[in-house]
DNA sequence: AACAATAGTGCAACCGGTTGCAAGCGCAAG
DNA sequence: CTTGCGCTTGCAACCGGTTGCACTATTGTT
C-alpha cells in the first residue's frame, strides 16, 4: 500500500454536502442556466469550501474531450524549438488546454510510442518536424486533429515557412552587394525544411546568376558549421547561407579562429531567427519560423478540435532581418 | 455534433471478440500469471489485431495512476530549462510515462493555474525553480509527490546545485592566475541560484583575499551583460564571474564591441554551461545544472512515486568547466 | 471414494464524472 | 377544477477500465 492520494473532495461529497443529487451538483457547474440561480450558488460555494476540482479523467472518461494537446518535437534542446512550444504552451493557456511534451530525440520509433502513449489523452496533436512516414501520420490524423510544422503531407492540417521568399531578399541582398559566388551550407537532405531551403537557394543564384556550392553538413549542429569554414572558403564563395542559425554561428565561431573578419572578409546569413542578436556579430538571418509556426499551428489545432474546417496549408512568410554579419564584398576579393 | 472520436476498440470489444469475460480480457495484460497461457496468448492475438490499445483515462480511474508527471518551468526559451526539460523526458520515456510540459512565463498566478489543472492528472510534479510561496508549493508537496529544483523549502524534497563548490574552483583559478580585483555580474536577487551564488562569491573572493564588485544586473539577459562591460571595466576587475551563461555571453559581445579581446584583455566565467562551447571564444563556466538535476529531480520523484523515502534534498555539484574565456591577467594590466 | 487445495474464470461494484429521460412541482389557461 | 406546460431535480446508465470475491473444474491427498 503505497501512499494513497490524499481524499480531495469527490462530486459526491459536494452533493451530499448540498443535500443534491450528483446530477444537479455537476449541473451547477456545466449547465447552471438548469438549475435554480440560488441553488447554483449555495452549491458552488459549498464546492469551494470542500475544496472541490473536478477530476479531468472522469470527465474526459464520459465526455470525450481531454482539455489536453500534444506537442511532439525532435529535441527541445535545438533552440529553434522552445519558442515553437512556448507559442503553443501560451495559446493553450488562453483555451485552457494542458499541454504534454514529447521529445522524440530524433527518432521514429521513439516518436511512435509517443504519439500511441498520448493519443487517448489529448484532443489533438501539434507535431513539429515530425520524423513518421507519411501513411502513419495520415492514419493518425485521420483518427485524432493533428497539425504538423514543417512538413509537407498533401491531406493533413500543416503549417510551412515558405522559405523562397526570405532566401530570395538574402540572394538578391548578396548580389546588391557585389557577391558573385555564394555556398549554401545544408541540413540534413530528408528535413523538408532542408529540402525547401535548397531548392530555394539554387534556383534564386541561378536566377541572379550566382556561382552556387552546397556543401553537405548533416545534422546541423554548431560544430559542424564552424570545421566546413576552410573548405567553404576553398570553393571560392565570398559569402553563405546556411541552414539553420546553429550552423551559421558555428561559422562565425570558425571565421573567429582563423583571425578572418565577419562580415568584412566574408558575409553569412542563417535561417530560423533563433539566436536573435546573441552572435557577434549580430548574425544576418531568415526570420518567420519558430514562435509563429508554433502560434499558427496551434490555432488550426483548435479550429479542428472545435470541428470547423480551417485551412489545411498554412505558409508563414520567412523574411530577411539584416543585422551585422553581411556587408558589401571587398574590392580585392577574388 | 462534432466529430465523434472514431472507433477504437476497447477491451468489452477484445473480451466477446475472444469470447471470455472483461475481467479475463483485462487480466491477461495486468496480471497474466492468473490466466491460463494459451488465453493470454489468444486474448493478446485478438486484441492486437483489433487495435486495442488500453484508455489511460479509464486505467487511472481506477487505479488511481495516471501514469504522467508534470514540469513546470518558468520560461522554456530561456536556455537553463531546455536541457533539463530533455534529461526529465527522457527519464520518463523510460518509466514509460508521459509529461506535461508547464510555462508559467515567470508568473506566479499561472503557475498556481497550471498546478491545479494538472493535480488529477498526474502522478508528480518537477517544479523547476517555482515561483509561488512556500506555504502553497508545501501544501501541493503533502497531497502530490513533488520535486523542486533550484528551490530550498525545508521538509520538501528539493534538488539544488551547489555553487559553492564551482565558484570556489573557479575564484582559486582566477588567482592562480594572477587576478587580484573581479567583478560578480548579479542575477535576480529573489532567485535562489543568484542568493546562493553571490553568497558563494563573496566568500570565495575574501578567502583568496581578491577585492570584488559586485554589479546588479536584474533580469539576466544578453543585453544585461553586454551593457555592463563599461561599468565593469570602470571597477578595476581583470576578470568577472557572471551569474549565468546568457549574461557572460552578452559580455563577451560587449568587449568584441569594444574591441577588447577575451580572454587576453578580461577573464570570463559563466554559469550553468548551458551555452556549451557555442560562444567564442568557449566560454568558461561552472557546470553542473540543467540536465543534471532534471535528471536527478526526476530520479527523486520516481522513488517518490513508488513509495519510497528518498534523500530530501540532493545536491549536485557544480564543477568548473575551463574552456578558452580565462587567461593570466596581463603584466602591464592595471 | 471422499475431500481439500488450487487454478482459471466471471460477476458486479467501483473509480468520478455526464447526460437522456422521466417525474414532481407550481402556475396559467381553458 | 382539470389539463398542460415549463422549470427543477433525481434516477440510472454509461464512459472503459480494475479488482475483491465467489464459483467451478481439476488435480492431488489419504
Amino acid at each position: 500500500m503505497t501512499s494513497k492520494r490524499n481524499g480531495t473532495a469527490t462530486l459526491a461529497d459536494v452533493a451530499a454536502a448540498a443535500g443534491v443529487s450528483k446530477s444537479t451538483a455537476s449541473r451547477a457547474f456545466s449547465r447552471p442556466e438548469l438549475i435554480r440561480p440560488e441553488n447554483v450558488d449555495r452549491i458552488r460555494r459549498i464546492a469551494a469550501e470542500l475544496g472541490y476540482t473536478a477530476d479531468p479523467r472522469a470527465r474526459a472518461l464520459s465526455t470525450g474531450r481531454t482539455a489536453n494537446i500534444a506537442v511532439i518535437v525532435p529535441d527541445i534542446a535545438n533552440p529553434f524549438f522552445p519558442p515553437l512550444v512556448r507559442a503553443v504552451e501560451s495559446g493553450a493557456e488562453r483555451a485552457e488546454l494542458a499541454v504534454f511534451l514529447g521529445d522524440t530525440d530524433e527518432s521514429a520509433s521513439r516518436e511512435r510510442v509517443l504519439v500511441d502513449r498520448l493519443e487517448k489523452q489529448v484532443d489533438g496533436f501539434v507535431l513539429a518536424s515530425p520524423r513518421l512516414p507519411d501513411a502513419q501520420i495520415r492514419e493518425l490524423a485521420e483518427r485524432v486533429p493533428t497539425v504538423l510544422i514543417n512538413r509537407d503531407i498533401p491531406g493533413v492540417h500543416r503549417v510551412l515557412v515558405d522559405a523562397a521568399t526570405g532566401v530570395r531578399e538574402a540572394v538578391e541582398l548578396l548580389t546588391a552587394l557585389g557577391h558573385r559566388a555564394i555556398a549554401y551550407l545544408a541540413g540534413p537532405p530528408e528535413s523538408w525544411a532542408d529540402q525547401q531551403r535548397r531548392a530555394a537557394v539554387v534556383q534564386a543564384a541561378s536566377h541572379a546568376g550566382l556561382a552556387l556550392s552546397v556543401l553537405e553538413l548533416g545534422r546541423p549542429s554548431y560544430e559542424a558549421g564552424r570545421e566546413c569554414v576552410g573548405s567553404m572558403i576553398a570553393t571560392g564563395a565570398t559569402a553563405a547561407i546556411a541552414f539553420d542559425d546553429v550552423i551559421a554561428h558555428g561559422v562565425l565561431a570558425g571565421f573567429a579562429t582563423l583571425g578572418r573578419e565577419v562580415p568584412a572578409d566574408f558575409s553569412v546569413i542563417g535561417c530560423d531567427d533563433v539566436l536573435a542578436a546573441t552572435t557577434f556579430p549580430a548574425l544576418t538571418t531568415i526570420s518567420g519560423g519558430s514562435a509563429a509556426s508554433g502560434a499558427a499551428a496551434l490555432d488550426t489545432l483548435l479550429a479542428l478540435i472545435d470541428g470547423e474546417h480551417p485551412e489545411q496549408r498554412t505558409a508563414i512568410a520567412g523574411h530577411l532581418v539584416h543585422r551585422a554579419s553581411v556587408s558589401a564584398v571587398r574590392q580585392h576579393a577574388r
